[in-house]
DNA sequence: AGGAGATAATTTAACTTTCAACGAGATGAT
DNA sequence: ATCATCTCGTTGAAAGTTAAATTATCTCCT
């Protein structure tokens, strides 16, 4: 019944998944499961987590290194609180520092520190490596352009439908 | 910075992300998480998680509905000590017990209740539904048959290398 | 039989993430 | 100007996760 499930006498017709789609679906979950944890354990040599490796990551390419809150919790593809919570750990870490906004005072920059440049340069060479090995390495540029393809029309149909979350926007 | 990284003086010769490699990682990475984001808020209208559901599924799959907590963390891809926590939850809702084997008295079966297996038969639609417009819907069989291919593959040179964690084993 | 060592599962404690609430400042309508 | 309303970012508490220690049992070797 994992997503499959069989007979069925549930009032609507339900379409259950076929097997090729079964497949697509659970190879996908599965690999990409695997696959990033295998990432993750990679990166924690290095003292970090992918989430927070983003983070800094996306910092590091900002203009001046630096970035609003908001903005930086958006690219990186944390919650606002949860960039709130790591900045306080990075901050002490001596990563990175905040800085008032001086046009709108309810804001703040996160800005990346040299000792927290360091550390994300540092890291990259590696990450990058291990990003090739556990992925990269195993396509074909075919297989790179028919994922990125792919997975760009995911993305674009994603949004809304029987979401409900954000209720506040709008 | 992210993965892309330019000039480099770095000492080794970093081999950095050239852009159809960059542009197929980012791509899958991104589109996963939003995707998955949206798959368990999806499913959290259900009083689910991602997580949850697949331990529920992989225990409703399984003969009489029963399985050894190790097996059942191992198929659902939690660690044994998530498992544990997430069972002592699930059994406050009545969707589980254990029960003791009695071949190897450390060991305890995970149980699916009938109110349990009522509550997966009743997410289950509504979850697929939730895979098919997340993901299945936007991809032709050429497609999935290729994703399947591709994931498969990549899972199966995932283990080892650089890694280091379970120098416990072996 | 005895004992070293492996394994099953849980527990504790530390840490991380989420959720809802909040304070403070911006914005825009009247 | 005043007010309601929205947004920025933080906070505290609750919930979730992880890693390491723990208990109990099993396995296998001698």
């Amino acid at each position: 019944m994992a997503t499959g499930g069989k007979s069925s006498k549930t009032s609507a017709e339900v379409r259950w998944l076929n097997p090729r789609e079964m497949k697509a679906w659970r190879s996908y979950i599965i690999a990409s499961r695997r696959m990033l944890e295998a990432l993750d354990n990679d990166l924690a040599g290095l003292e970090l987590t992918l989430a927070d490796y983003e983070v800094l990551a996306q910092l590091s390419d900002a203009p001046d290194r630096k970035l609003r809150m908001t903005e930086l919790a958006e690219i990186a593809m944390v919650s606002k609180s949860r960039l709130s919570h790591r900045m306080k750990v990075m901050e002490k870490a001596g990563w990175v520092r905040r800085e008032e906004c001086p046009s709108d005072r309810r804001g703040y920059f996160a800005v990346m520190t040299e000792k927290g440049f360091k550390a994300i340069v540092k890291a990259a060479p590696a990450h990058v490596a291990s990003v090739r090995s556990r992925f990269l390495e195993h396509l074909t540029t075919a297989d790179q352009d028919a994922l990125a393809k792919i997975f760009d029309r995911l993305q674009s149909h994603l949004r809304g439908q029987f979401i409900e979350e954000d209720r506040s926007k709008k």
